[in-house]
DNA sequence: CCCATTTTTTCGAGCCTCGAAAAAATAAAT
DNA sequence: ATTTATTTTTTCGAGGCTCGAAAAAATGGG
């Protein structure tokens, strides 16, 4: 039985609301953010003057381009940067990145570390984490939580890193050791659910409440927006779309199963296929982006392993996409990642065979979106969901109230 | 942008949640609510008044076996049968059954229809429905909603029938229909969903936020419960769990495409296999029961054709939830249909090729429940589904203010 | 007949949102 | 320079809601 709505909820909503609404457009007024959110005026006015006094806002000015009209002029609202900061962390293969951005979501500070992840024991990667984010909020205050975005699986509540293709461990707590050594609220997710949301912030016209994002790169890898929430499963993060049964017995997926979409699409498998490898051959650990490039080009040139290589790719992915449409029907499709390079040979295979699926029935309706990096959105999602959190955990339950003592800021 | 929580909203959430607590407990006290609900004791007592007021609910003497305690008796409270009545429809297969279920969700009266849907024009089909509820709700006053399942794929706004094997027409509206006939609203939805509603309610340990329900028919159809919610996409009802591609390129199935889950697994699929078809020969409308259990009893005695088709068929279903899993990681899996009847022979079979996924990692630790009749259940899902509409819609707002007319029970 | 116990109602306090009206702040008109 | 029109923001009172504490109700046990 869900649980009744108290009174003290709501104004924590609505507070969140109004925080959030701000974050995203940056210097609103009061009247902007009562259209957005559709409270009323009094209200936007006494959350916005609570806020202020609480010194997480505070006015700045007369807004950007003042267009001089007639009547009281808007008063800018703005988060104060200083509010709080957050620390965001990647791990990827033999990368960690580690961003310390401010309340309003700007970035501070960012450090690129380079460690050979697969050799790592279990204790230097976590000894890694801990160290980078030491380093980046080094004498900087303030800073009340961490968000870790990781290359692999991670667990239901989002603490842990079930597995990865980056390192021969398993079930490494980030979060423990993240909230050990600093003593705030860790989240731990797939770098790929982050993608998603970096996505739904940038152009929620877009990507709004249902959509995918496949990222192809050395694996294969999905972010799912469902009813406007990302999507966890019950024990782990899911949305393993590289691993769902492309060709059952088929080819050896770095998984250790056979047929996954990934061991085909992955580039380790276009590699293998293009190099005329046996589709049992053990995956190698990295594939270079120039090879990939070289590859590529030879597939656009002539008939060939290449060409079939991505041929067979794309195929994959794109009856994958059919069942997962059958599955789920999320209209529109990001794809990120370094695969994209290829994306103009990719393409007409990928619709080709997704038209011939059940789920695909409307396959030229659908619409592609392509981008090369993937790092700035794992970034941009990341910090967004780390200060989302915040602005409910921290700052939601306000001064006021009995909940007063969670709410303040140590500063 | 999420719009702001209003005052009004808390309340009304409130008293729908009063409402269902009540339905699903049958004769609890507000004792035993404010325990369920979570509110205070005090706010159950406002509500319960309300309610008790406004005729939707009342006191039913001391509740089933009073233990006869020390201390004031509790007061049970039921809601009142005569509330409100809805009408549920299910459309499948040559049959269209009607059932009328008072505002406690007891059963008033059903009836079945046997009828040609393969060779019924499209308006005789709307026709069918609109009479077969004009006979059940016949001189009995108010019924105020109406809920279709049928056997196919409807659109995401819950109106219309947009495709369904059943019937060559497509996009039926029976919602359309419906309402312009009786003048309240009607929900269309898939079976497979109402199967999902139903086993939440009856067993909301087992099933609660994450789990799928399969059914093994002449069809494969799937309800995803996910977050809580029934999962439906953006433009149709999804969850065509029969139409993920198991083989690119494979068995003609049903729907026009190839290599279906449904095109091994579906009875037709299996029947074809089993008497030796081609892969590509066009299914048959249907098979019969007998038909299916002797090629069962053939299978459980010697291998042969028909050992070989329902293996083929565990196969599908097995990868099928494979990479199920792998997308979307619901722990508990009902199965239900006439297909179970098979079950003892196609549960290793399904658990092999589960366990050679990276979705069925634990393969084992997945229990599967069986039922074969899921007539049942979609009756059941349908009726709880109508009448927790009515709770939020009709019974939601209360006869308090402003929105005062919404409320009147025409009676 | 009184006490212990449990359920239910009542009551006042404290929040919250809202609409209307007032106040504030400016551009345009005179 | 002053007035008027216009727009934003604040203030204020009304109306709701939930909650906790206390009171009332209803019963079994001694």
């Amino acid at each position: 039985m869900t649980a009744g709505i108290r009174h003290d909820e709501m104004r924590k909503r609505n507070r969140a609301l109004v925080i959030a609404a701000v974050r995203r457009a940056g210097q609103p007024s009061r009247t902007e953010i009562a259209r957005q959110t559709g409270l009323s005026h009094s209200t936007i006015s006494a959350i916005a003057s609570d806020l202020i006094e609480e010194g997480i806002m505070r006015e700045v000015g007369q807004g950007e381009a003042a267009p001089a009209r007639r009547g009281r002029p808007q008063v800018a609202l703005g988060l104060d940067p200083e509010a709080a900061s957050v620390a965001c962390l990647h791990l990827s293969f033999n990368s960690l990145s580690a961003v310390l951005v401010d309340y309003r979501g700007r970035v501070i500070d960012s450090r690129l570390h380079r460690l050979e992840t697969l050799r790592l024991s279990r204790e230097a990667l976590l000894a890694a984490a801990v160290s980078a984010v030491r380093e980046i909020s080094a004498g900087r205050g303030n800073f009340l939580r961490i968000a870790v975005a990781v290359q692999g699986i991670t667990d239901a509540a989002g603490s842990r890193m079930l597995w990865s293709p980056i390192t021969p461990h398993s079930d490494l707590d980030f979060g423990g050791a993240l909230e050990a050594a600093f003593g705030v609220p860790v989240t731990v997710q797939n770098d790929c659910n982050m993608i998603a949301a970096a996505l739904r912030w940038r152009n929620p016209r877009r990507y709004r409440d249902n959509f995918v994002a496949i990222l192809l790169s050395h694996g294969i890898g999905m972010g799912l927006m469902l009813n406007g929430k990302l999507f966890t499963g019950t024990r782990s993060s899911a949305g393993e779309f590289g691993h769902m049964i492309h060709r059952p017995e088929g080819a050896l997926c770095r998984c250790g199963k056979r047929g996954c979409i990934e061991a085909y699409a992955g580039n380790y498998a276009i590699w293998r296929r293009a190099r005329g490898r046996s589709a049992m051959e053990e995956p190698v650990a990295d594939v270079e982006p120039g090879e990939m490039e070289a590859l590529a080009a030879m597939a656009r040139q002539e008939e060939g392993p290449a060409r079939q290589a991505f041929r067979e790719a794309a195929e994959a992915i794109g009856y994958g996409i059919g069942s997962l449409f059958a599955l789920i029907d999320p209209a529109p499709v990001a794809i990120v990642g370094q695969g994209t390079a290829a994306f103009d040979i990719l393409e007409p295979e990928i619709r080709a065979a997704l038209a011939r699926t059940a789920g695909g029935q409307h396959a030229d309706a659908i619409s592609f979106e392509t981008w090369p990096d993937e790092e700035p959105f794992i970034q941009h999602g990341c910090a967004m969901t780390a200060l989302s959190g915040l602005d409910w955990e921290v700052f939601g339950p306000g001064m006021g109230g009995r909940s007063a003592e969670n709410g303040r800021i140590v500063a």
